[in-house]
RNA sequence: GGCCCAGUAGUUCAGUUGGUUAGAACGCCAGCCUGUCACGCUGGAGGUCGACGGUUCGAGCCCGUUCUGGGUCGCCA
């Protein structure tokens, strides 16, 4: 038997009683003295059982939060004593002896129970405290299992989890890398990766089928809510002689057993949908739409061009039908207009149709009845129905359109809350034209396919291709980005030379790869959904830190152990770095 | 780096038009209580109002600067 306890805190059942003697370990969850009897909720890592103790000599010293070893008898507890809400809550353990097994300071930085509701500060400062409310506890459960779920996943679809360096060499596309300096090497740096993305394709030209890893990335950008600093984990994957359907195969698989098997909510039945990224960013105004959202995105710039209203002149126009909005307060409106105008706007005109189909709005006096009627008819507009205008620079106008869209939707809450909406962004272009300098650039991934291969790169508008480059997204989060690689060294060459790159460039900044593919590389595509944002959509969470064991708060620090930290002058000397 | 929000007891917060000794709840400490389960009751301790400077007879409150935290834009192939 173990020296500390016969059972965990959350087993006990009436079965249990006549058990010779039983022994419980734990933590103590709350103390109700009365007197003559104490009793203590004890929690551990498996729940809660009630101790009752009739004796208070033996809780000298002994406050909430100690570590505390009992031995008793098991019994059932009266019928009108049984607690429901415990799973132990029939039984009870009657002390005979206790044992203190670690001492917990009496005044505790914030109760257990309510940590959530704490300054983060002070979270963080005490995570091993904040980690006992079960509420934290149980997010770490969730994420081992689900992270577990993924992995039997993957090898049952024959993936085989390989590891790739975490010491590698910087890279100059992307975010910013976390270096590590040299000691071997004067003036060298290694650098922490930002995915495994070079090694994974190595394996493919290495014959290795079909990779994944639960793989740390790493890269040195600021954080956001749904962003952590530093380090997040991605479940990346990559297939030889795959197409960008054998990807959605196994990613829409995963995904969809996965949030299956953790929820009871709706999850998008198979296939999951795809949008074309441009359609997404003109229906939706953003290349993460949130299908929960039944707001659309209309074009109603060539309406426009017809109609003699001044601001709208010669600008993307864009509207959106909001339903049963008519009605709404005067003050919805005003709220409307304040958010447009904090996201940048100059205003947000709408039309409301009243009863009868009467069209009512400060922007109903510059159209002609002919106008007002197809407007109706064009966009099937019914009574009740609000349609609000969106106007602004071709680059701007769909995003604008994407965040009224989103306030819209929460505000009239037309969210549907109860189902996970899974699409995947398609067809991403493969350059974009520099605002500024009017160069041609990578839009994404310089390593991705292009549709079309060499035909198109060599007799194309650059801007018009395409590239084999997706996303999967899910409630308007986006999960990951992914591509079908392009493995042919003429392919890579003739893409990099349309971005202003020479195939000396290529050697020099991509080498590896460049160079393993002058020796057979196989067709090959993957993906890497983020794990930790699989894990808030399942639990719920709005803040990343809530689903990571030990986060760096905002500001990339760990306040708990310190770091960024100063290191001595003689760790500085061995790895040749001085401080200015 | 820009913008927004917050900083008052261990924690979460209130604090009126600038006016006496800065309050509440929970926690902590002491006492009472033999069936509670967020036990209850009585009493007590606990504050550099983030910091600095200014205005004022007088500042938690007004002004300026600054620090810290959170959110967001930039950034994130």
């Amino acid at each position: 038997m173990n020296k500390y306890r016969s059972h965990n805190c959350g087993e006990l059942r009436k079965s249990h009683i006549g058990d010779q003697k039983v022994t419980l370990a734990g933590w103590v969850d709350t103390i109700r003295d009365h007197g003559g009897v104490i009793f203590i909720a004890l929690r551990d890592h498996y729940g809660v059982t009630q101790i009752v103790i009739h004796d208070d000599a033996l809780l000298k010293g002994i406050g909430r939060e100690c570590v505390i070893s009992v031995e008793g008898v098991l019994q059932a507890r009266s019928a009108e004593t049984v607690n429901a809400k415990l799973l132990t809550g029939e039984v009870e353990l009657h002390v005979e002896r206790l044992t203190l097994l670690g001492k917990s300071h009496t005044q505790l930085p914030f109760e257990v129970s309510e940590s959530t509701k704490t300054r983060e500060e002070v979270r963080l400062k005490y995570r091993f405290l904040d980690l006992r409310n079960p509420e934290v506890h149980h997010n770490m459960v969730l994420r081992s299992e689900i992270i577990q779920y993924l992995r039997s996943k993957m090898l049952g679809l024959g993936f085989l989890e390989m590891q790739t360096p975490i010491l590698t060499v910087s890279s100059p596309e992307g975010a910013r890398d976390y270096l590590v300096p040299s000691r071997k090497h004067h003036g060298m740096f290694y650098a922490l990766p930002q995915a495994p993305q070079i090694f994974k394709q190595l394996f493919m030209v290495s014959g290795f089928d079909r990779y994944f890893q639960v793989a740390p990335c790493f890269r040195d950008e600021d954080s956001r809510a749904d962003r952590s600093p530093g380090e997040f984990y991605q479940l990346d994957f990559e297939m030889a002689f795959a197409t960008q359907e054998d990807v959605f195969n196994v990613a829409q698989s995963v995904m969809h057993e996965t949030f299956t098997h953790f929820t009871d909510k709706r999850v998008s039945p198979l296939p999951f949908r795809r949008i074309p990224y441009a359609e997404s960013m003109l229906r939706y105004g953003s290349d993460k739409p949130d299908l929960r959202n039944p707001l659309l995105i209309e074009d109603l710039s060539g309406f426009f061009a017809g109609v003699d209203f001044a601001p709208f002149k010669g600008k993307p126009v864009r509207g959106i039908v909001a339903p049963n909005c008519a009605g709404s307060p005067k003050s919805f409106f005003e709220k409307m207009l304040e958010f447009a105008t904090e996201i940048g706007m100059k205003g947000l005109g709408y039309i409301s149709v009243l009863t009868g189909m009467e069209l009512k709005g400060p922007i109903v006096k510059f159209l002609t009845e002919a106008q007002q009627a197809e407007l109706i008819q064009m966009l099937g507009l019914k009574e009740n129905d609000t349609i609000f205008f969106i106007c602004d620079s071709p680059k701007l106008v769909n995003k604008l359109a994407g965040q009224i869209r989103t306030e819209l939707g929460v505000r009239l809450d037309l969210i549907n809350k109860d189902v996970f909406e899974f699409c995947f962004v398609t067809d991403y272009p493969m350059y974009e034209q520099n605002e500024e300098t009017g160069a041609i650039e990578f839009t994404h991934n310089p390593f991705s396919m292009p549709q079309g291969e060499l035909e198109a790169l060599e007799n194309s508008d650059p801007l018009e291709i395409k590239a084999y480059q997706y996303d999967i997204v899910c409630n308007g989060v986006e999960l990951s980005s992914g591509a079908v690689r392009n493995h042919r060294p003429d392919v890579m060459v003739k893409a990099f030379e349309i971005a202003g790159y020479s195939q000396e460039d290529i050697e020099r900044n991509f080498s590896a790869l460049f160079n393993a593919f002058q020796y057979g590389a196989p067709p090959h595509a993957g993906m890497a959904p983020g794990i930790d944002r699989i894990v808030m959509l399942l639990s719920e969470q709005e803040n990343i830190r809530e689903i990571i064991a030990f986060p760096m708060n905002a500001n990339a620090q760990d306040i708990l152990l310190g770091a960024p930290a100063p290191v001595t002058e003689a760790q500085l000397r061995e790895v040749h770095i001085k401080i200015r």
